[in-house]
DNA sequence: ACCTGAACACCGTTCAAGT
DNA sequence: ACCTGAACACCGTTCAAGT
């Protein structure tokens, strides 16, 4: 009997039940809330599809919006790499950074509608409930402050509020972006609606905004 | 006999319920959207709220989202109101009709942002299942062209595409207001985070992309 | 016509109980 | 420690029945 005690716990074959249930509940959410919107995601449903019991998930998350919480942390940390992945690809070339990181994010947002709708779509409360969701969505602002500041730095871009000026560069992706994935896009455009070819053009207009004269 | 039933039924006291319990319906809906989110927001406590049955609700409308798609018009139909009479209070300023549209914008978004999410946060199907709900949006976003036409006849504004210019333009202050409502703005932006400073900033930088060179 | 009440299937959450 | 099943209050929706 002492023998079978020595036996690592995680090499029993699944003992109870799986080995990192948190993360499978996690991605089984993040499916379950693309396939249909956010407010017909089910706490009940989620536990089905890992096949364990509908309370098993309140071992790994206070509330369903805890969970929320993490789906959306999840949502932030992606956009963060995303954006720090556009700034190494275009280094001393903020226009090129901008441009790209922009792409990213229109990719990003479109990939994931449902799950930028949870990030900002006032699902989740604003104050330090979940402290480390916004930590991500500060990290890629900064990001996109340096970027600013490497271009005024060198004089292509006008010498003008730091953050007033990313603000305004985030804004305008941010905006267009959400119109697409609401259909506002495509009701308004009648041509072509080329996701590259408008982000091209917005994120162009944008950058003759923030130009120096 | 005869002569009371000539009395008018609108003048009976009440005979069995309300006069317009579709637009109460409404009424409460919307309040009670914006006292909570929108997740949390039931069917059964609007019928509450106005004081009749839970089922009452059915004879006005289909469903839960045709409520939802009900509040969302009333929102759209408010937007293009502002839209036009920012236009009309600024007759022949194409610049000075943006910057006064951008600002109703914001204020229409900060004072109903979970009706805003209604609106533009994907709940709502893309489809003509609403007809009527993206109608008064097209009606926006033409008078959007229009000044944007204008100020290309005037010489002030570029020459390129009216309508992903319009869209520029809208893509910006959407994602400024959004992004304010999400509460990012103030994690974002250090220094004032007041309304209309960020607003003039983002449309004049806006505007500076728009214009002729 | 308009509204009600019972009924059904679903949901989030809690809690004592199992291994 | 981790998971289950019964239980509770709530929800959207339907339908036969009331005035």
């Amino acid at each position: 009997m002492t023998t079978q005690t020595a036996v690592p716990k995680q090499r029993q074959a699944k003992p109870y039940h799986h080995g990192d249930l948190h993360h499978e509940i996690l991605c089984a959410a993040r499916q379950l809330l693309e396939e249909n919107n956010i407010a017909s995601l089910s706490l009940r449903a989620v536990a089905k599809m890992v096949g364990v019991s509908h309370t098993a998930p309140y071992r790994h998350f206070k509330d369903k919006e805890s969970l929320l919480a993490g789906i959306a942390a999840v949502g932030f940390d992606e956009l963060a790499a995303q954006m720090s992945e556009a700034v190494k690809l275009h280094p001393g070339d903020p226009a090129g950074q901008l441009q790209e990181a922009a792409h990213r994010y229109m990719r990003l947002v479109i990939g994931n509608p449902q799950c930028v709708q949870l990030m900002f779509g006032n699902v989740l409360p604003c104050d330090d409930t979940y402290p480390d969701l916004m930590a991500s969505g500060d990290f890629a602002f900064d990001g996109l402050k340096n970027i600013i500041e490497e271009g005024q730095s060198l004089g292509i871009f006008k010498a003008e509020d730091v953050e007033i000026m990313a603000l305004t560069a985030w804004s305008c992706i941010h905006g267009l972006a959400l119109l697409f994935i609401g259909g506002h896009v495509e009701a308004a455009v009648s041509l072509p609606a080329d996701i590259r070819t408008l982000t091209v053009a917005v994120t162009t207009t944008m950058l003759a905004g923030l130009k120096a004269g």
